[in-house]
DNA sequence: CGCACTTATGTGACCGTGCACACGCCAGTC
DNA sequence: GACTGGCGTGTGCACGGTCACATAAGTGCG
């Protein structure tokens, strides 16, 4: 038997080329499947690949068409429901494309942060980008480092500069928020996400709009952190210092957070004070009670972002409807007004 | 101002070097930097670089280098707290050290789609691999492919093979079943995880070690699959079938599922009976009632791998101690066995 | 002052693949 | 029978780095 290649080194398509008796570009076009090549020699040259485990080399293959092959994720809270269920879908729609991912995940949301992680994913050459990371800043830090790879948000964005795409959030929230008034409620507190969270804001916007629409006074909405901890102690503060009977928290975990609150505070949910969520994570229609809530379709918008992507990267523009929609799920957190309302202005319906 | 670069092409060090009036060795060396090299000249290219916004090709250094610099995570449930939480870590704790990290998730577990990550992964030249894919099978495939790099595990596995790195789940299972004894109860079942993960099996061997020294009689553990949905229809059927007056959960999402049925059915957690989770997720304080869980420490364990795989890739031995220590957060689901026991054989602590 | 040694830099080959181009062969056409 | 065109295959170079080696200048020392 002869040496197949040079020791330790994994063969190259030279050596296939040696040992099948053709030349390295015969292999090469073996490889690439060409059309022109004999079935005979192509059958032949895929048995020696074979005998000799031969596989192909990622890094001279993206040396010589300066194609690496590989999307990147910048994503923020890589480790919340939404985004890593996101993620997923991501991946699994780039391997089937044939493309490989790279995420990076944002620690904080300073300047530094941002410019570190999109310094690190473009280090790898990558192709295009996915931002899961939906804050303000990190479409600025986006636009000074003058990103040169083809991006989707997986969040509208202000700026009009990258396809963006997302599940409807403002339909979303007022879908949430029409619910709550159609059961009759008229002092109705929103328990926002972060102020510079691009969905956040959307959420809030749909409320507000919604408010308006039925011509409701506006409460001040909470600023939260998406924690359920937060949500906790919001809900004690509420109790304290407001006249309500139904909060729209901008996600699950602080809805749960909430009805923690009000539960300890001697207030039942529904009869006396109605939730809603946003998410529709698993756990939700376990919560007590079971939380009525809004579901977003986390894998589809990650799939749908990969289609856009790699479209914009082959350059084949991608016709789609880049909205997705959002819908009510009700459960057992909201129950129409009581008929002894608490708040004395407020108007039943 | 001359031409840096052919248009188009990003700039290469020779283009750097050229501009510089240097060798592209010399640049070359301050990249590396390289110690014998002129201040002034380091400088002076430093300089260079900056201006033509050069950035070094990664394809290129890999390919002579025979270096990705690219570590794989092979993972199930990925989208889940746990791992996604250790993933995260895992990726911060590479990028400080100069890796990258590619994942794969693993969608299911047929035998098929885990050798298909597997060569996902490989055909990216990875130097070392992370599993947080903790079945059996998963192992039996990393075994038949003779995967050539170095692998840690997260969780302790059957084969020898490797470093695995765990919290120690048989001893948090103790502890949780412990307290569940020394609470007084003497009728406790646990609802596992699936069947082939190797945590699953590590919780319910803890839980069974635990009821053996107790000298208590053991009734079937229920194989579930980690969602609270089936916590949930588990809760249901317990109550049709089975005395008992506490279970230990195998993680808190079937806890949670668990308490809803109970409630559904008139019992009340904890005064009829208790309940323990395990991984103290975030919302698990939140829970109604706050959950008595297990906490792990899924950042730390994401680290440590890293640490020790990388120790590995450069033949460096790492000395760790393997295990990382979980522990008992005592909240409201559990309490004493009530003076009313409904089971009469059960004994009063 | 010459020799060995260090420091700072340059030269050329090489890593494994794909591309442009060339070449031989065969079939069809006028 | 020369010309055209397509098929199947081979040759040589380019991609952007690093490595081994060579070279020139400076440094210390007997």
């Amino acid at each position: 038997m002869s040496v197949p290649s040079p020791k330790g080194r994994a063969p190259s398509i030279r050596d296939v080329a040696r040992l099948a008796g053709v030349s390295h570009q015969t292999v090469s076009r073996v490889l690439n499947n060409h059309p022109s090549i004999r079935a005979s020699t192509k059958a032949r040259v895929m048995q020696v690949m074979e005998e000799m485990h031969y596989r192909p080399n990622r890094a001279a293959r993206a040396l010589v068409t300066r194609h690496s092959r590989t999307i990147g994720v910048l994503s923020a809270a890589g480790a919340q429901y939404g985004p890593s269920n996101s993620i997923a879908a991501i991946e699994d729609a780039a391997k089937a494309a044939g493309y490989y991912v790279n995420t990076a995940n944002l620690a904080a949301a300073d300047p530094e942060s941002i410019a570190a992680a999109l310094r690190h994913l473009m280090e790898q050459e990558i192709e295009g980008l996915v931002v899961i990371a939906p804050q303000v800043r990190v479409f600025d830090a986006l636009a000074r480092m003058s990103i040169d790879v083809p991006y989707v948000s997986l969040q509208s964005s202000p700026d009009a500069e990258h396809r963006a795409l997302s599940v409807d959030q403002i339909t979303g929230a007022r879908l949430a928020t029409r619910h709550l008034i159609q059961l009759g409620h008229r002092e109705i507190i929103h328990l926002a996400g972060p102020q510079d969270w691009i969905e956040a804001e959307a959420r809030m916007r749909g409320f507000l709009d919604e408010i308006d629409q039925a011509e409701l006074g506006t409460l001040p909405p909470i600023l939260g952190d998406w924690t359920a901890e937060f949500g906790y102690y919001a809900g004690r503060e509420l109790l304290r210092s407001r006249e309500f009977t139904a909060v729209f928290a901008a996600n699950d975990h602080m809805a749960l957070g909430l009805m923690h609150a009000f539960r300890e505070g001697g207030r039942e949910v529904p009869r006396d004070i109605s939730v809603v969520g946003f998410d529709d994570i698993p756990d939700a229609r376990h919560f007590w009670p079971p939380l009525t809530t809004v579901r977003q379709d986390y894998g589809e918008i990650g799939r749908r972002a990969v289609a856009l992507l790699l479209g914009e990267v082959r350059g084949v523009a991608v016709a789609a409807d880049d909205q997705i929609q959002a819908r009510l799920v009700t459960r057992d957190s909201t129950a129409p007004l009581p008929a002894n309302p608490r708040a004395s202005l407020s108007k039943r319906y």
